[in-house]
DNA sequence: TATGAATGAGTTTTCATTCAT
DNA sequence: AATGAATGAAAACTCATTCAT
């Protein structure tokens, strides 16, 4: 093993560390010397990689963020149907909780929610997500399976807060979270948005 | 006027002070002089009247909060449909957004979605409203209005999240806020949760 | 009753909630607040008969210790013989310590044994008491019942270095305080003083 | 010179620097950055070796006492006669103030007077003290040479009494403090404490 | 006299960041 | 790269004292 790839360990040892002491205490509330106790890494080290303890959460948010937008991408440009590549979307966001839910409490609770710092931030970045969302929403509108009179930003917006809110649900301990809660969530949510809560006119 | 007034005014002069500046910079970010200068008071003052600069939020927050679940609960208890029912609650929230924005930023940014902090203090006002929504929900399952395969608890944080990100595309200023555009959200909001996106189905 | 009276007696009841609260918490520990709370009256009153919570003290100290160097005065003045000269001054402090032992604590804590603060503000009145001490102590060796080769001044601050940390032995609690301890406690320190502790050598 | 050295010595100039300052103006008036100064080392250094200012003067008495309660314990278990042993102590006490009067300045008006604040904190090592000076006294009334009408604690205490005495009249300025006057001060106490001021009996 | 609201200087403590090794 | 000691600015909070009524 390499110098440079000792020191790429490093970077993930304190990125993770972050993560874990983010999540427990907050961005605020957490010391450089808890990341980098947590990290188990000398604490001078952490400002050899970082420059500061904000560029730290940067990285952690960026890092997954990016990951969201590609995912969005993908299905955006599938082959599915609209509602499909809304329940994928879904999915997705579903599962980044599921399999690492400190970091998606993190970017959730530190960036996305956090209006004042880090969400003023990364603004753009949040909002290419909801713009993205919109495009799916827009197709669906072309082809006749979303209604026209919803704005398609709007829809995005709506359907994104819907999917934090059953995260916070969780984050927060106020909705179960066992394996068939996860399994559930993402047509919960989709048939949620899609149907609404009305129940079916009458057909026929 | 006597001195209890003006005790009562004075407190009222820091509370308003704070929400200003609490809005403007983040209750992190904003030092209890800030609070004292844009409240016109002395920096001693904000101590005789608040233990400290949390309590000066705690008080914002559940003064407004309660006026929330009073509304719902009058919602709740009154004579219209479950549906109308669900827009006087998102009306109020949109209200109070529409003509108090800072003070409705700060219980949102600060309170509702601080998950680290205050929102885990003000957990049980939190979800006391979300439980009362529930309610509604509870009621249009029972007189048909409403689907019975949607838990009402998850529906009412459905509808919940979609009014905040409304308001947080208004705080981001992701979205235009002119009066056409309050006096739509209401209605915009209820249908999107009642009906969903799906185009109607095709009756008869 | 008269203007004045009253006026007399809300400085006693200052005074006198003062010495509690010094007892209890110790000069630097209580706020005039708890002084105003503890004489039961309001907390501006306190200003408007002393200039500050100082003043108090020394009020409190100088009150006291003036009787005390009228006892010492009476013991030097009296017929007695020089060692009950001394016995009547122990005894007269010990007693203070009996019938008032919150004032005679706070006199001796926050004042006598307070070389950097109140002490070397009444290090006159207490050098005072030192010296006419001393003076009892020369007369008996003019008289030739005290010993030659002793500095008077010196036996006078031992002779009261003695009283002091029997009384601070009360006040932490390390010996027992039953009545017929202090009955004991004026010849024992009398004795201590004049006899010493060696065991008396053999006579004839 | 090594990296743990030079902490050594950084805790040793700091423990040091706020020896004077607390000498000079007493631990309630100085600062933290008084003792920062004094010790010509950074503001935050002080919190880097120490909790608070408390600590700080924790281990300052700390320090100083162990090496008393050694002193007498070594006295104790000497080869010397009862009384030789008191005259160790009292020497190794006057020898402490003669040679470091900051420190012991500090440690008898700060703390073993100090019976609100760390007097109370310190207690169980200076009662210690006083019980092993009672065990010297308790084997001299054994052997027949003190006293045996005189409880061994209050003797001690009495010691103890007549030597802190002494050295406060150093610290107020009352005595003179030449090399002679330090010579004599042990004999003086012992010859004090044993004999008392009474003179001799007439023998044979 | 009596009240207690108002003032603001003063101090501890925290902790992000720097830097010498 | 790695370490952790050193720095010092920043802020919350306290509370003696003043003052308007």
């Amino acid at each position: 093993m390499m110098a440079g790839e000792i020191a790429i360990e490093r970077r993930r040892q304190i990125l993770d560390g972050a993560v874990r002491v983010f999540a427990r205490q907050g961005f605020h509330a957490t010391r450089v010397s808890d990341i980098a106790d947590q990290a188990d890494v000398a604490y001078g080290l952490v400002y050899h990689y970082f420059q500061s303890k904000e560029k730290v959460l940067d990285e952690i948010f960026t890092e997954r963020w990016s990951l969201l937008l590609e995912a969005i991408d993908a299905a955006r440009d599938s082959d599915l149907a609209p509602r499909e590549k809304l329940g994928t979307v879904a999915g997705f966001i579903i599962d980044s909780y599921r399999f690492d839910p400190e970091l998606m409490k993190v970017i959730i609770v530190e960036v996305t929610r956090a209006a004042n710092s880090f969400g003023r931030t990364h603004l753009d970045e949040i909002d290419d997500a909801y713009r993205r969302i919109a495009e799916i929403v827009s197709e669906g509108q072309e082809v006749g399976v979303f209604r026209a009179d919803v704005d398609p930003y709007v829809a995005s917006m709506s359907f994104y807060g819907v999917i934090e809110q059953v995260l916070t649900g969780w984050i927060f301990g106020l909705f179960p979270a066992a394996d068939e809660d996860f399994d559930n969530a993402r047509d919960l949510v989709v048939g949620l948005v899609c149907r609404g809560i009305d129940s079916e006119p009458e057909t026929g």
